[in-house]
Parts: structure tokens; C-alpha cells; sequence
DNA sequence: GGCCAGGCCATCG
DNA sequence: CGATGGCATGGC
């Protein structure tokens, strides 16, 4: 990975498929700030990162160079080559290239896979904006301090141990309503080591989903995002509402089951179908694709 | 005020 | 089994 390094900040020049607002704006992570168009904050593996993109130049700002190749390298997988990626799916059919053609910048963040799992519980049954919401408050009640930016306080997202400090009641409190139980076993289950998540990245994947559903509340869809997003398994192909109009509209009748659907996209998009999905997500979202 | 939000669980036939 | 409510809360 080619880079400057101008001051405290750290400059890659002509990056292609990468658009700060695609990455960050396409609903595979949350705790992120907009300040103004292709100027963001982004909270992750306890630091803070102010992000900044014009054309292809992408600037890191008042990071050194350790951190960014420890952790930002690998955040925004910036080691995979992307135009193979998207030349494959758009080959595939019409649908598929046109949803790559607009949301060309994509890339699948490597997250934390704890912080995934907890992200993606909460997210069921929820708006984007709220779920960014509820991650805030348990960061701010259970995390740690790490810093300021913009006169704002950040808090890293909550350790296993950290977030096991909260009883149900706790985390009724901080209105997380019914998932209240469901994040309550998923601290008692990692904590006690009968759901193991840094052995997720390497099982074969029907294992790894059934590993992560011991957890109530976790279920097909939040374990597909958290192998995705959280663990590096891109043959996953999270089917959610969104998911499920596009496929519909596209490739389907109307009422078509979740499981036909999941079954069709695991077999015709094969290993890069947790790419192929988050195209699609983004797209439909945006253009509200099959939404009546 | 009703409806829906990146679903899942419990309960029923 | 497959289908159907119910679920906490907030935004529109």
C-alpha cells in the first residue's frame, strides 16, 4: 500500500473503488459521524479516525504510521483488489452490474467481531439512525473514554467484561426494549466460552452460523452480517427485508420465501456473495428498489 | 395515531 | 415442520 506521509497525517493518492460514503453509508457498520460531504469521524478498535476524501485522494488525518498499518489497512480492506471483485458480479447478469455501477465505492470494513455481534442484535426490527443511536448510549455507559474531536466525547464500543457489568434491567434502561435478554446472553455465552467467536473466521461456515444462533435473538440474518462483516466470511449472503424486495423485484415473484431467496444468491453469486449483497442492500435502500 | 424499522421467538395447526 | 402474532421504542 503506497502512502504519504504529509505532517501528522497520512495521504494515499489515486485509491480506486473506495468512496468514503459508500463504505460508510451502505448499513455494515454504525458508529460513524458525518461533518460535511466526504468528511467523517469513524470510532473503531478504540481509536478515532477524522477521514476525508477528494477524487482519489483519501487523507487520513493525525494518525501515525504504525496505527494505520496495524488497524486502517486491514478496517478498510484496502489490500483486496475490488475491480476484479466488481468485474466478476457485473459479469453475472444486468442486475448486478447496475447496482455495482452505483455503488462503485463499496468496500466490506473488517470489524471487530464482538462489536458486530452486539451491532447486529440490536439492529433487528430497528432504522438505521436509531440503531447508530442505542450503540452510542452503551458505548458512552459501558465504554472507555479514548478521546475528543470536535468538542464531542468518544467512548470505545464495550469489552466482553465491560458490557457483562450490565444486568437486563441495565440495558432496559438504555431502551433497548425486547434485545435486552438477547445481549444479556450474548455476554453470558462468549464470556463462558460456549459461543467462541475468534474460531468463527476459520469453521466451515454452516458451523459458524450455528455457532453464533446458540444466542438468542441471533438468528440466520444477524449471524450472516455478523460472519460478514465481523469475520471475514464473504460466501454469506444476509437476507433481510431490503435484500428480499431487490431479489423479488429482480429475479422473482412477490412473496417468495427468505429461504428460496438465500438458497438462489449462495449458489449463483458462490464465493463473493456477501459482496454481491451488500451492492444490492445499498442500492435498493437508496432507491427504494420493490419498496410498495 | 397508525405504521414500519437490516428479525427472532413462542405458539399454534 | 410452516405460518402467524408479539415484541420495545422512536420517527414519520
Amino acid at each position: 500500500m503506497e502512502y504519504m506521509v504529509d505532517s501528522n497525517n497520512i495521504i494515499i493518492n489515486r485509491l480506486c473503488d473506495f468512496d468514503i460514503e459508500h463504505i460508510l453509508e451502505c448499513g455494515q457498520c454504525f458508529r460513524f459521524y458525518k461533518k460535511s460531504d466526504k468528511d467523517y469521524i469513524i470510532v473503531a478498535y478504540d481509536k478515532i479516525l477524522r477521514i476525508t476524501q477528494d477524487k482519489d485522494e483519501i487523507v487520513f488525518h493525525n494518525i501515525d504510521e504504525e496505527d494505520f498499518n496495524s488497524i486502517w489497512i486491514k478496517y478498510f480492506d484496502l489490500e483486496r483488489d475490488y475491480t476484479s471483485i466488481k468485474k466478476i458480479l457485473s459479469d453475472k447478469d444486468e442486475h448486478l452490474h447496475r447496482a455495482v455501477t452505483e455503488k462503485d465505492g463499496i468496500r466490506i470494513l473488517q470489524q471487530d467481531t464482538w462489536e458486530t455481534l452486539i451491532s447486529f442484535i440490536i439492529s433487528q426490527n430497528k432504522s438505521i439512525s436509531h440503531i447508530k443511536k442505542l450503540i452510542e448510549d452503551i458505548s458512552k455507559r459501558y465504554g472507555t473514554y479514548i478521546g475528543e474531536e470536535d468538542e464531542i466525547k468518544f467512548y470505545s464500543f464495550p469489552t466482553i467484561e465491560q458490557l457483562s457489568q450490565a444486568t437486563e434491567q441495565d440495558l432496559r434502561d438504555l431502551k433497548v426494549g425486547f434485545r435486552a435478554p438477547y445481549i444479556a446472553d450474548a455476554c453470558r455465552k462468549v464470556i463462558n466460552d460456549e459461543v467462541n467467536l475468534s474460531r468463527l473466521a476459520d469453521m466451515n461456515i454452516a458451523d459458524a452460523k450455528n455457532e453464533l444462533m446458540k444466542i438468542k435473538g441471533v438468528g440466520p440474518k444477524v449471524a450472516d452480517c455478523v460472519l460478514l462483516f465481523g469475520a471475514k466470511r464473504y460466501e454469506v449472503f444476509p437476507t433481510d427485508v431490503w435484500v428480499k424486495r431487490i431479489m423479488e423485484h429482480y429475479y422473482f415473484e412477490n412473496d417468495t420465501k427468505i429461504k428460496v431467496i438465500h438458497e438462489f444468491a449462495v449458489e449463483h453469486y458462490g464465493t463473493l456473495a456477501g459482496f454481491a449483497q451488500q451492492y444490492l442492500f445499498y442500492y435498493a435502500r437508496d432507491f427504494k428498489i420493490g419498496k410498495k
